[in-house]
DNA sequence: TTTATAATTCGATATTTCTAGAATTATAGT
DNA sequence: ACTATAATTCTAGAAATATCGAATTATAAA
């Protein structure tokens, strides 16, 4: 995953709605839920949750599918193995001293 | 980690300028950088650095050690690691189906 | 066609966040 | 005391986000 695509996608989980809204699909497996089922669960206007879910699709956290009036939302599969990996990578490893450079740009 | 605190984290790092700071000073290792070291690589004013930095501090992302008139930051050790396992455990495991849950509750 | 349901879009407001210059604080050297 | 440096705090405006009721769209059923 790329600096961008994780940015957006930390950005759009920092936001405890959606966090919340991500978790409960997370949670609901292979099957998701409908945009009625989390309304449900989570207790907020329907048209604040949409707004919501649009950022989650956005960011390709995660996916919609229509049946008829109904519509099915579930975790993008493999994205969040993605964004964890992106972490691992790029936001746990150290790479040694680093004040040289920074004399270095000092001094130039 | 706590679902409060990886709201936090993700939040703050959902920022591009402060995901960059955070990304530079991973790359900077134990020893860290200076604040002016990292505006220097960064290119931005001091003002909105500083602004930043607090954020990660306050989202427990790095820690401030001042030595003299310079600041020293770092990286927090383990809280890249807490969160990626918050992410794991929290956000890649499903639970099985939900619609009986969700049906439960429309019908009650 | 009329009615009902699922969900989105619109619109307006409230709130938060970002940015950055100016002023200030803290420390150190002369 | 004076000067310089490192960094923060103050302040204000701009930009982005969040909230949610009302209106609208889309689909289905009577």
């Amino acid at each position: 995953m790329e600096m961008d695509q994780a940015a957006k996608c930390l950005s759009e989980l920092g936001n405890p709605t959606r966090l919340a809204v991500f978790r409960l699909l997370v949670r609901a497996g292979d099957q998701g839920l409908t945009v009625g089922g989390i309304q449900k669960h989570l207790e907020i206007p329907a048209s604040t949750l949409s707004h919501h879910l649009s950022h989650l699709v956005w960011a390709g956290l995660i996916l919609q599918e229509r049946d008829g009036r109904t519509l099915h939302c579930r975790t993008q599969p493999g994205v969040m193995d993605e964004l964890v990996g992106f972490l691992r990578d790029e936001c746990c490893k150290g790479f040694g001293d680093m004040t040289e450079v920074s004399a270095v740009k000092t001094a130039g």
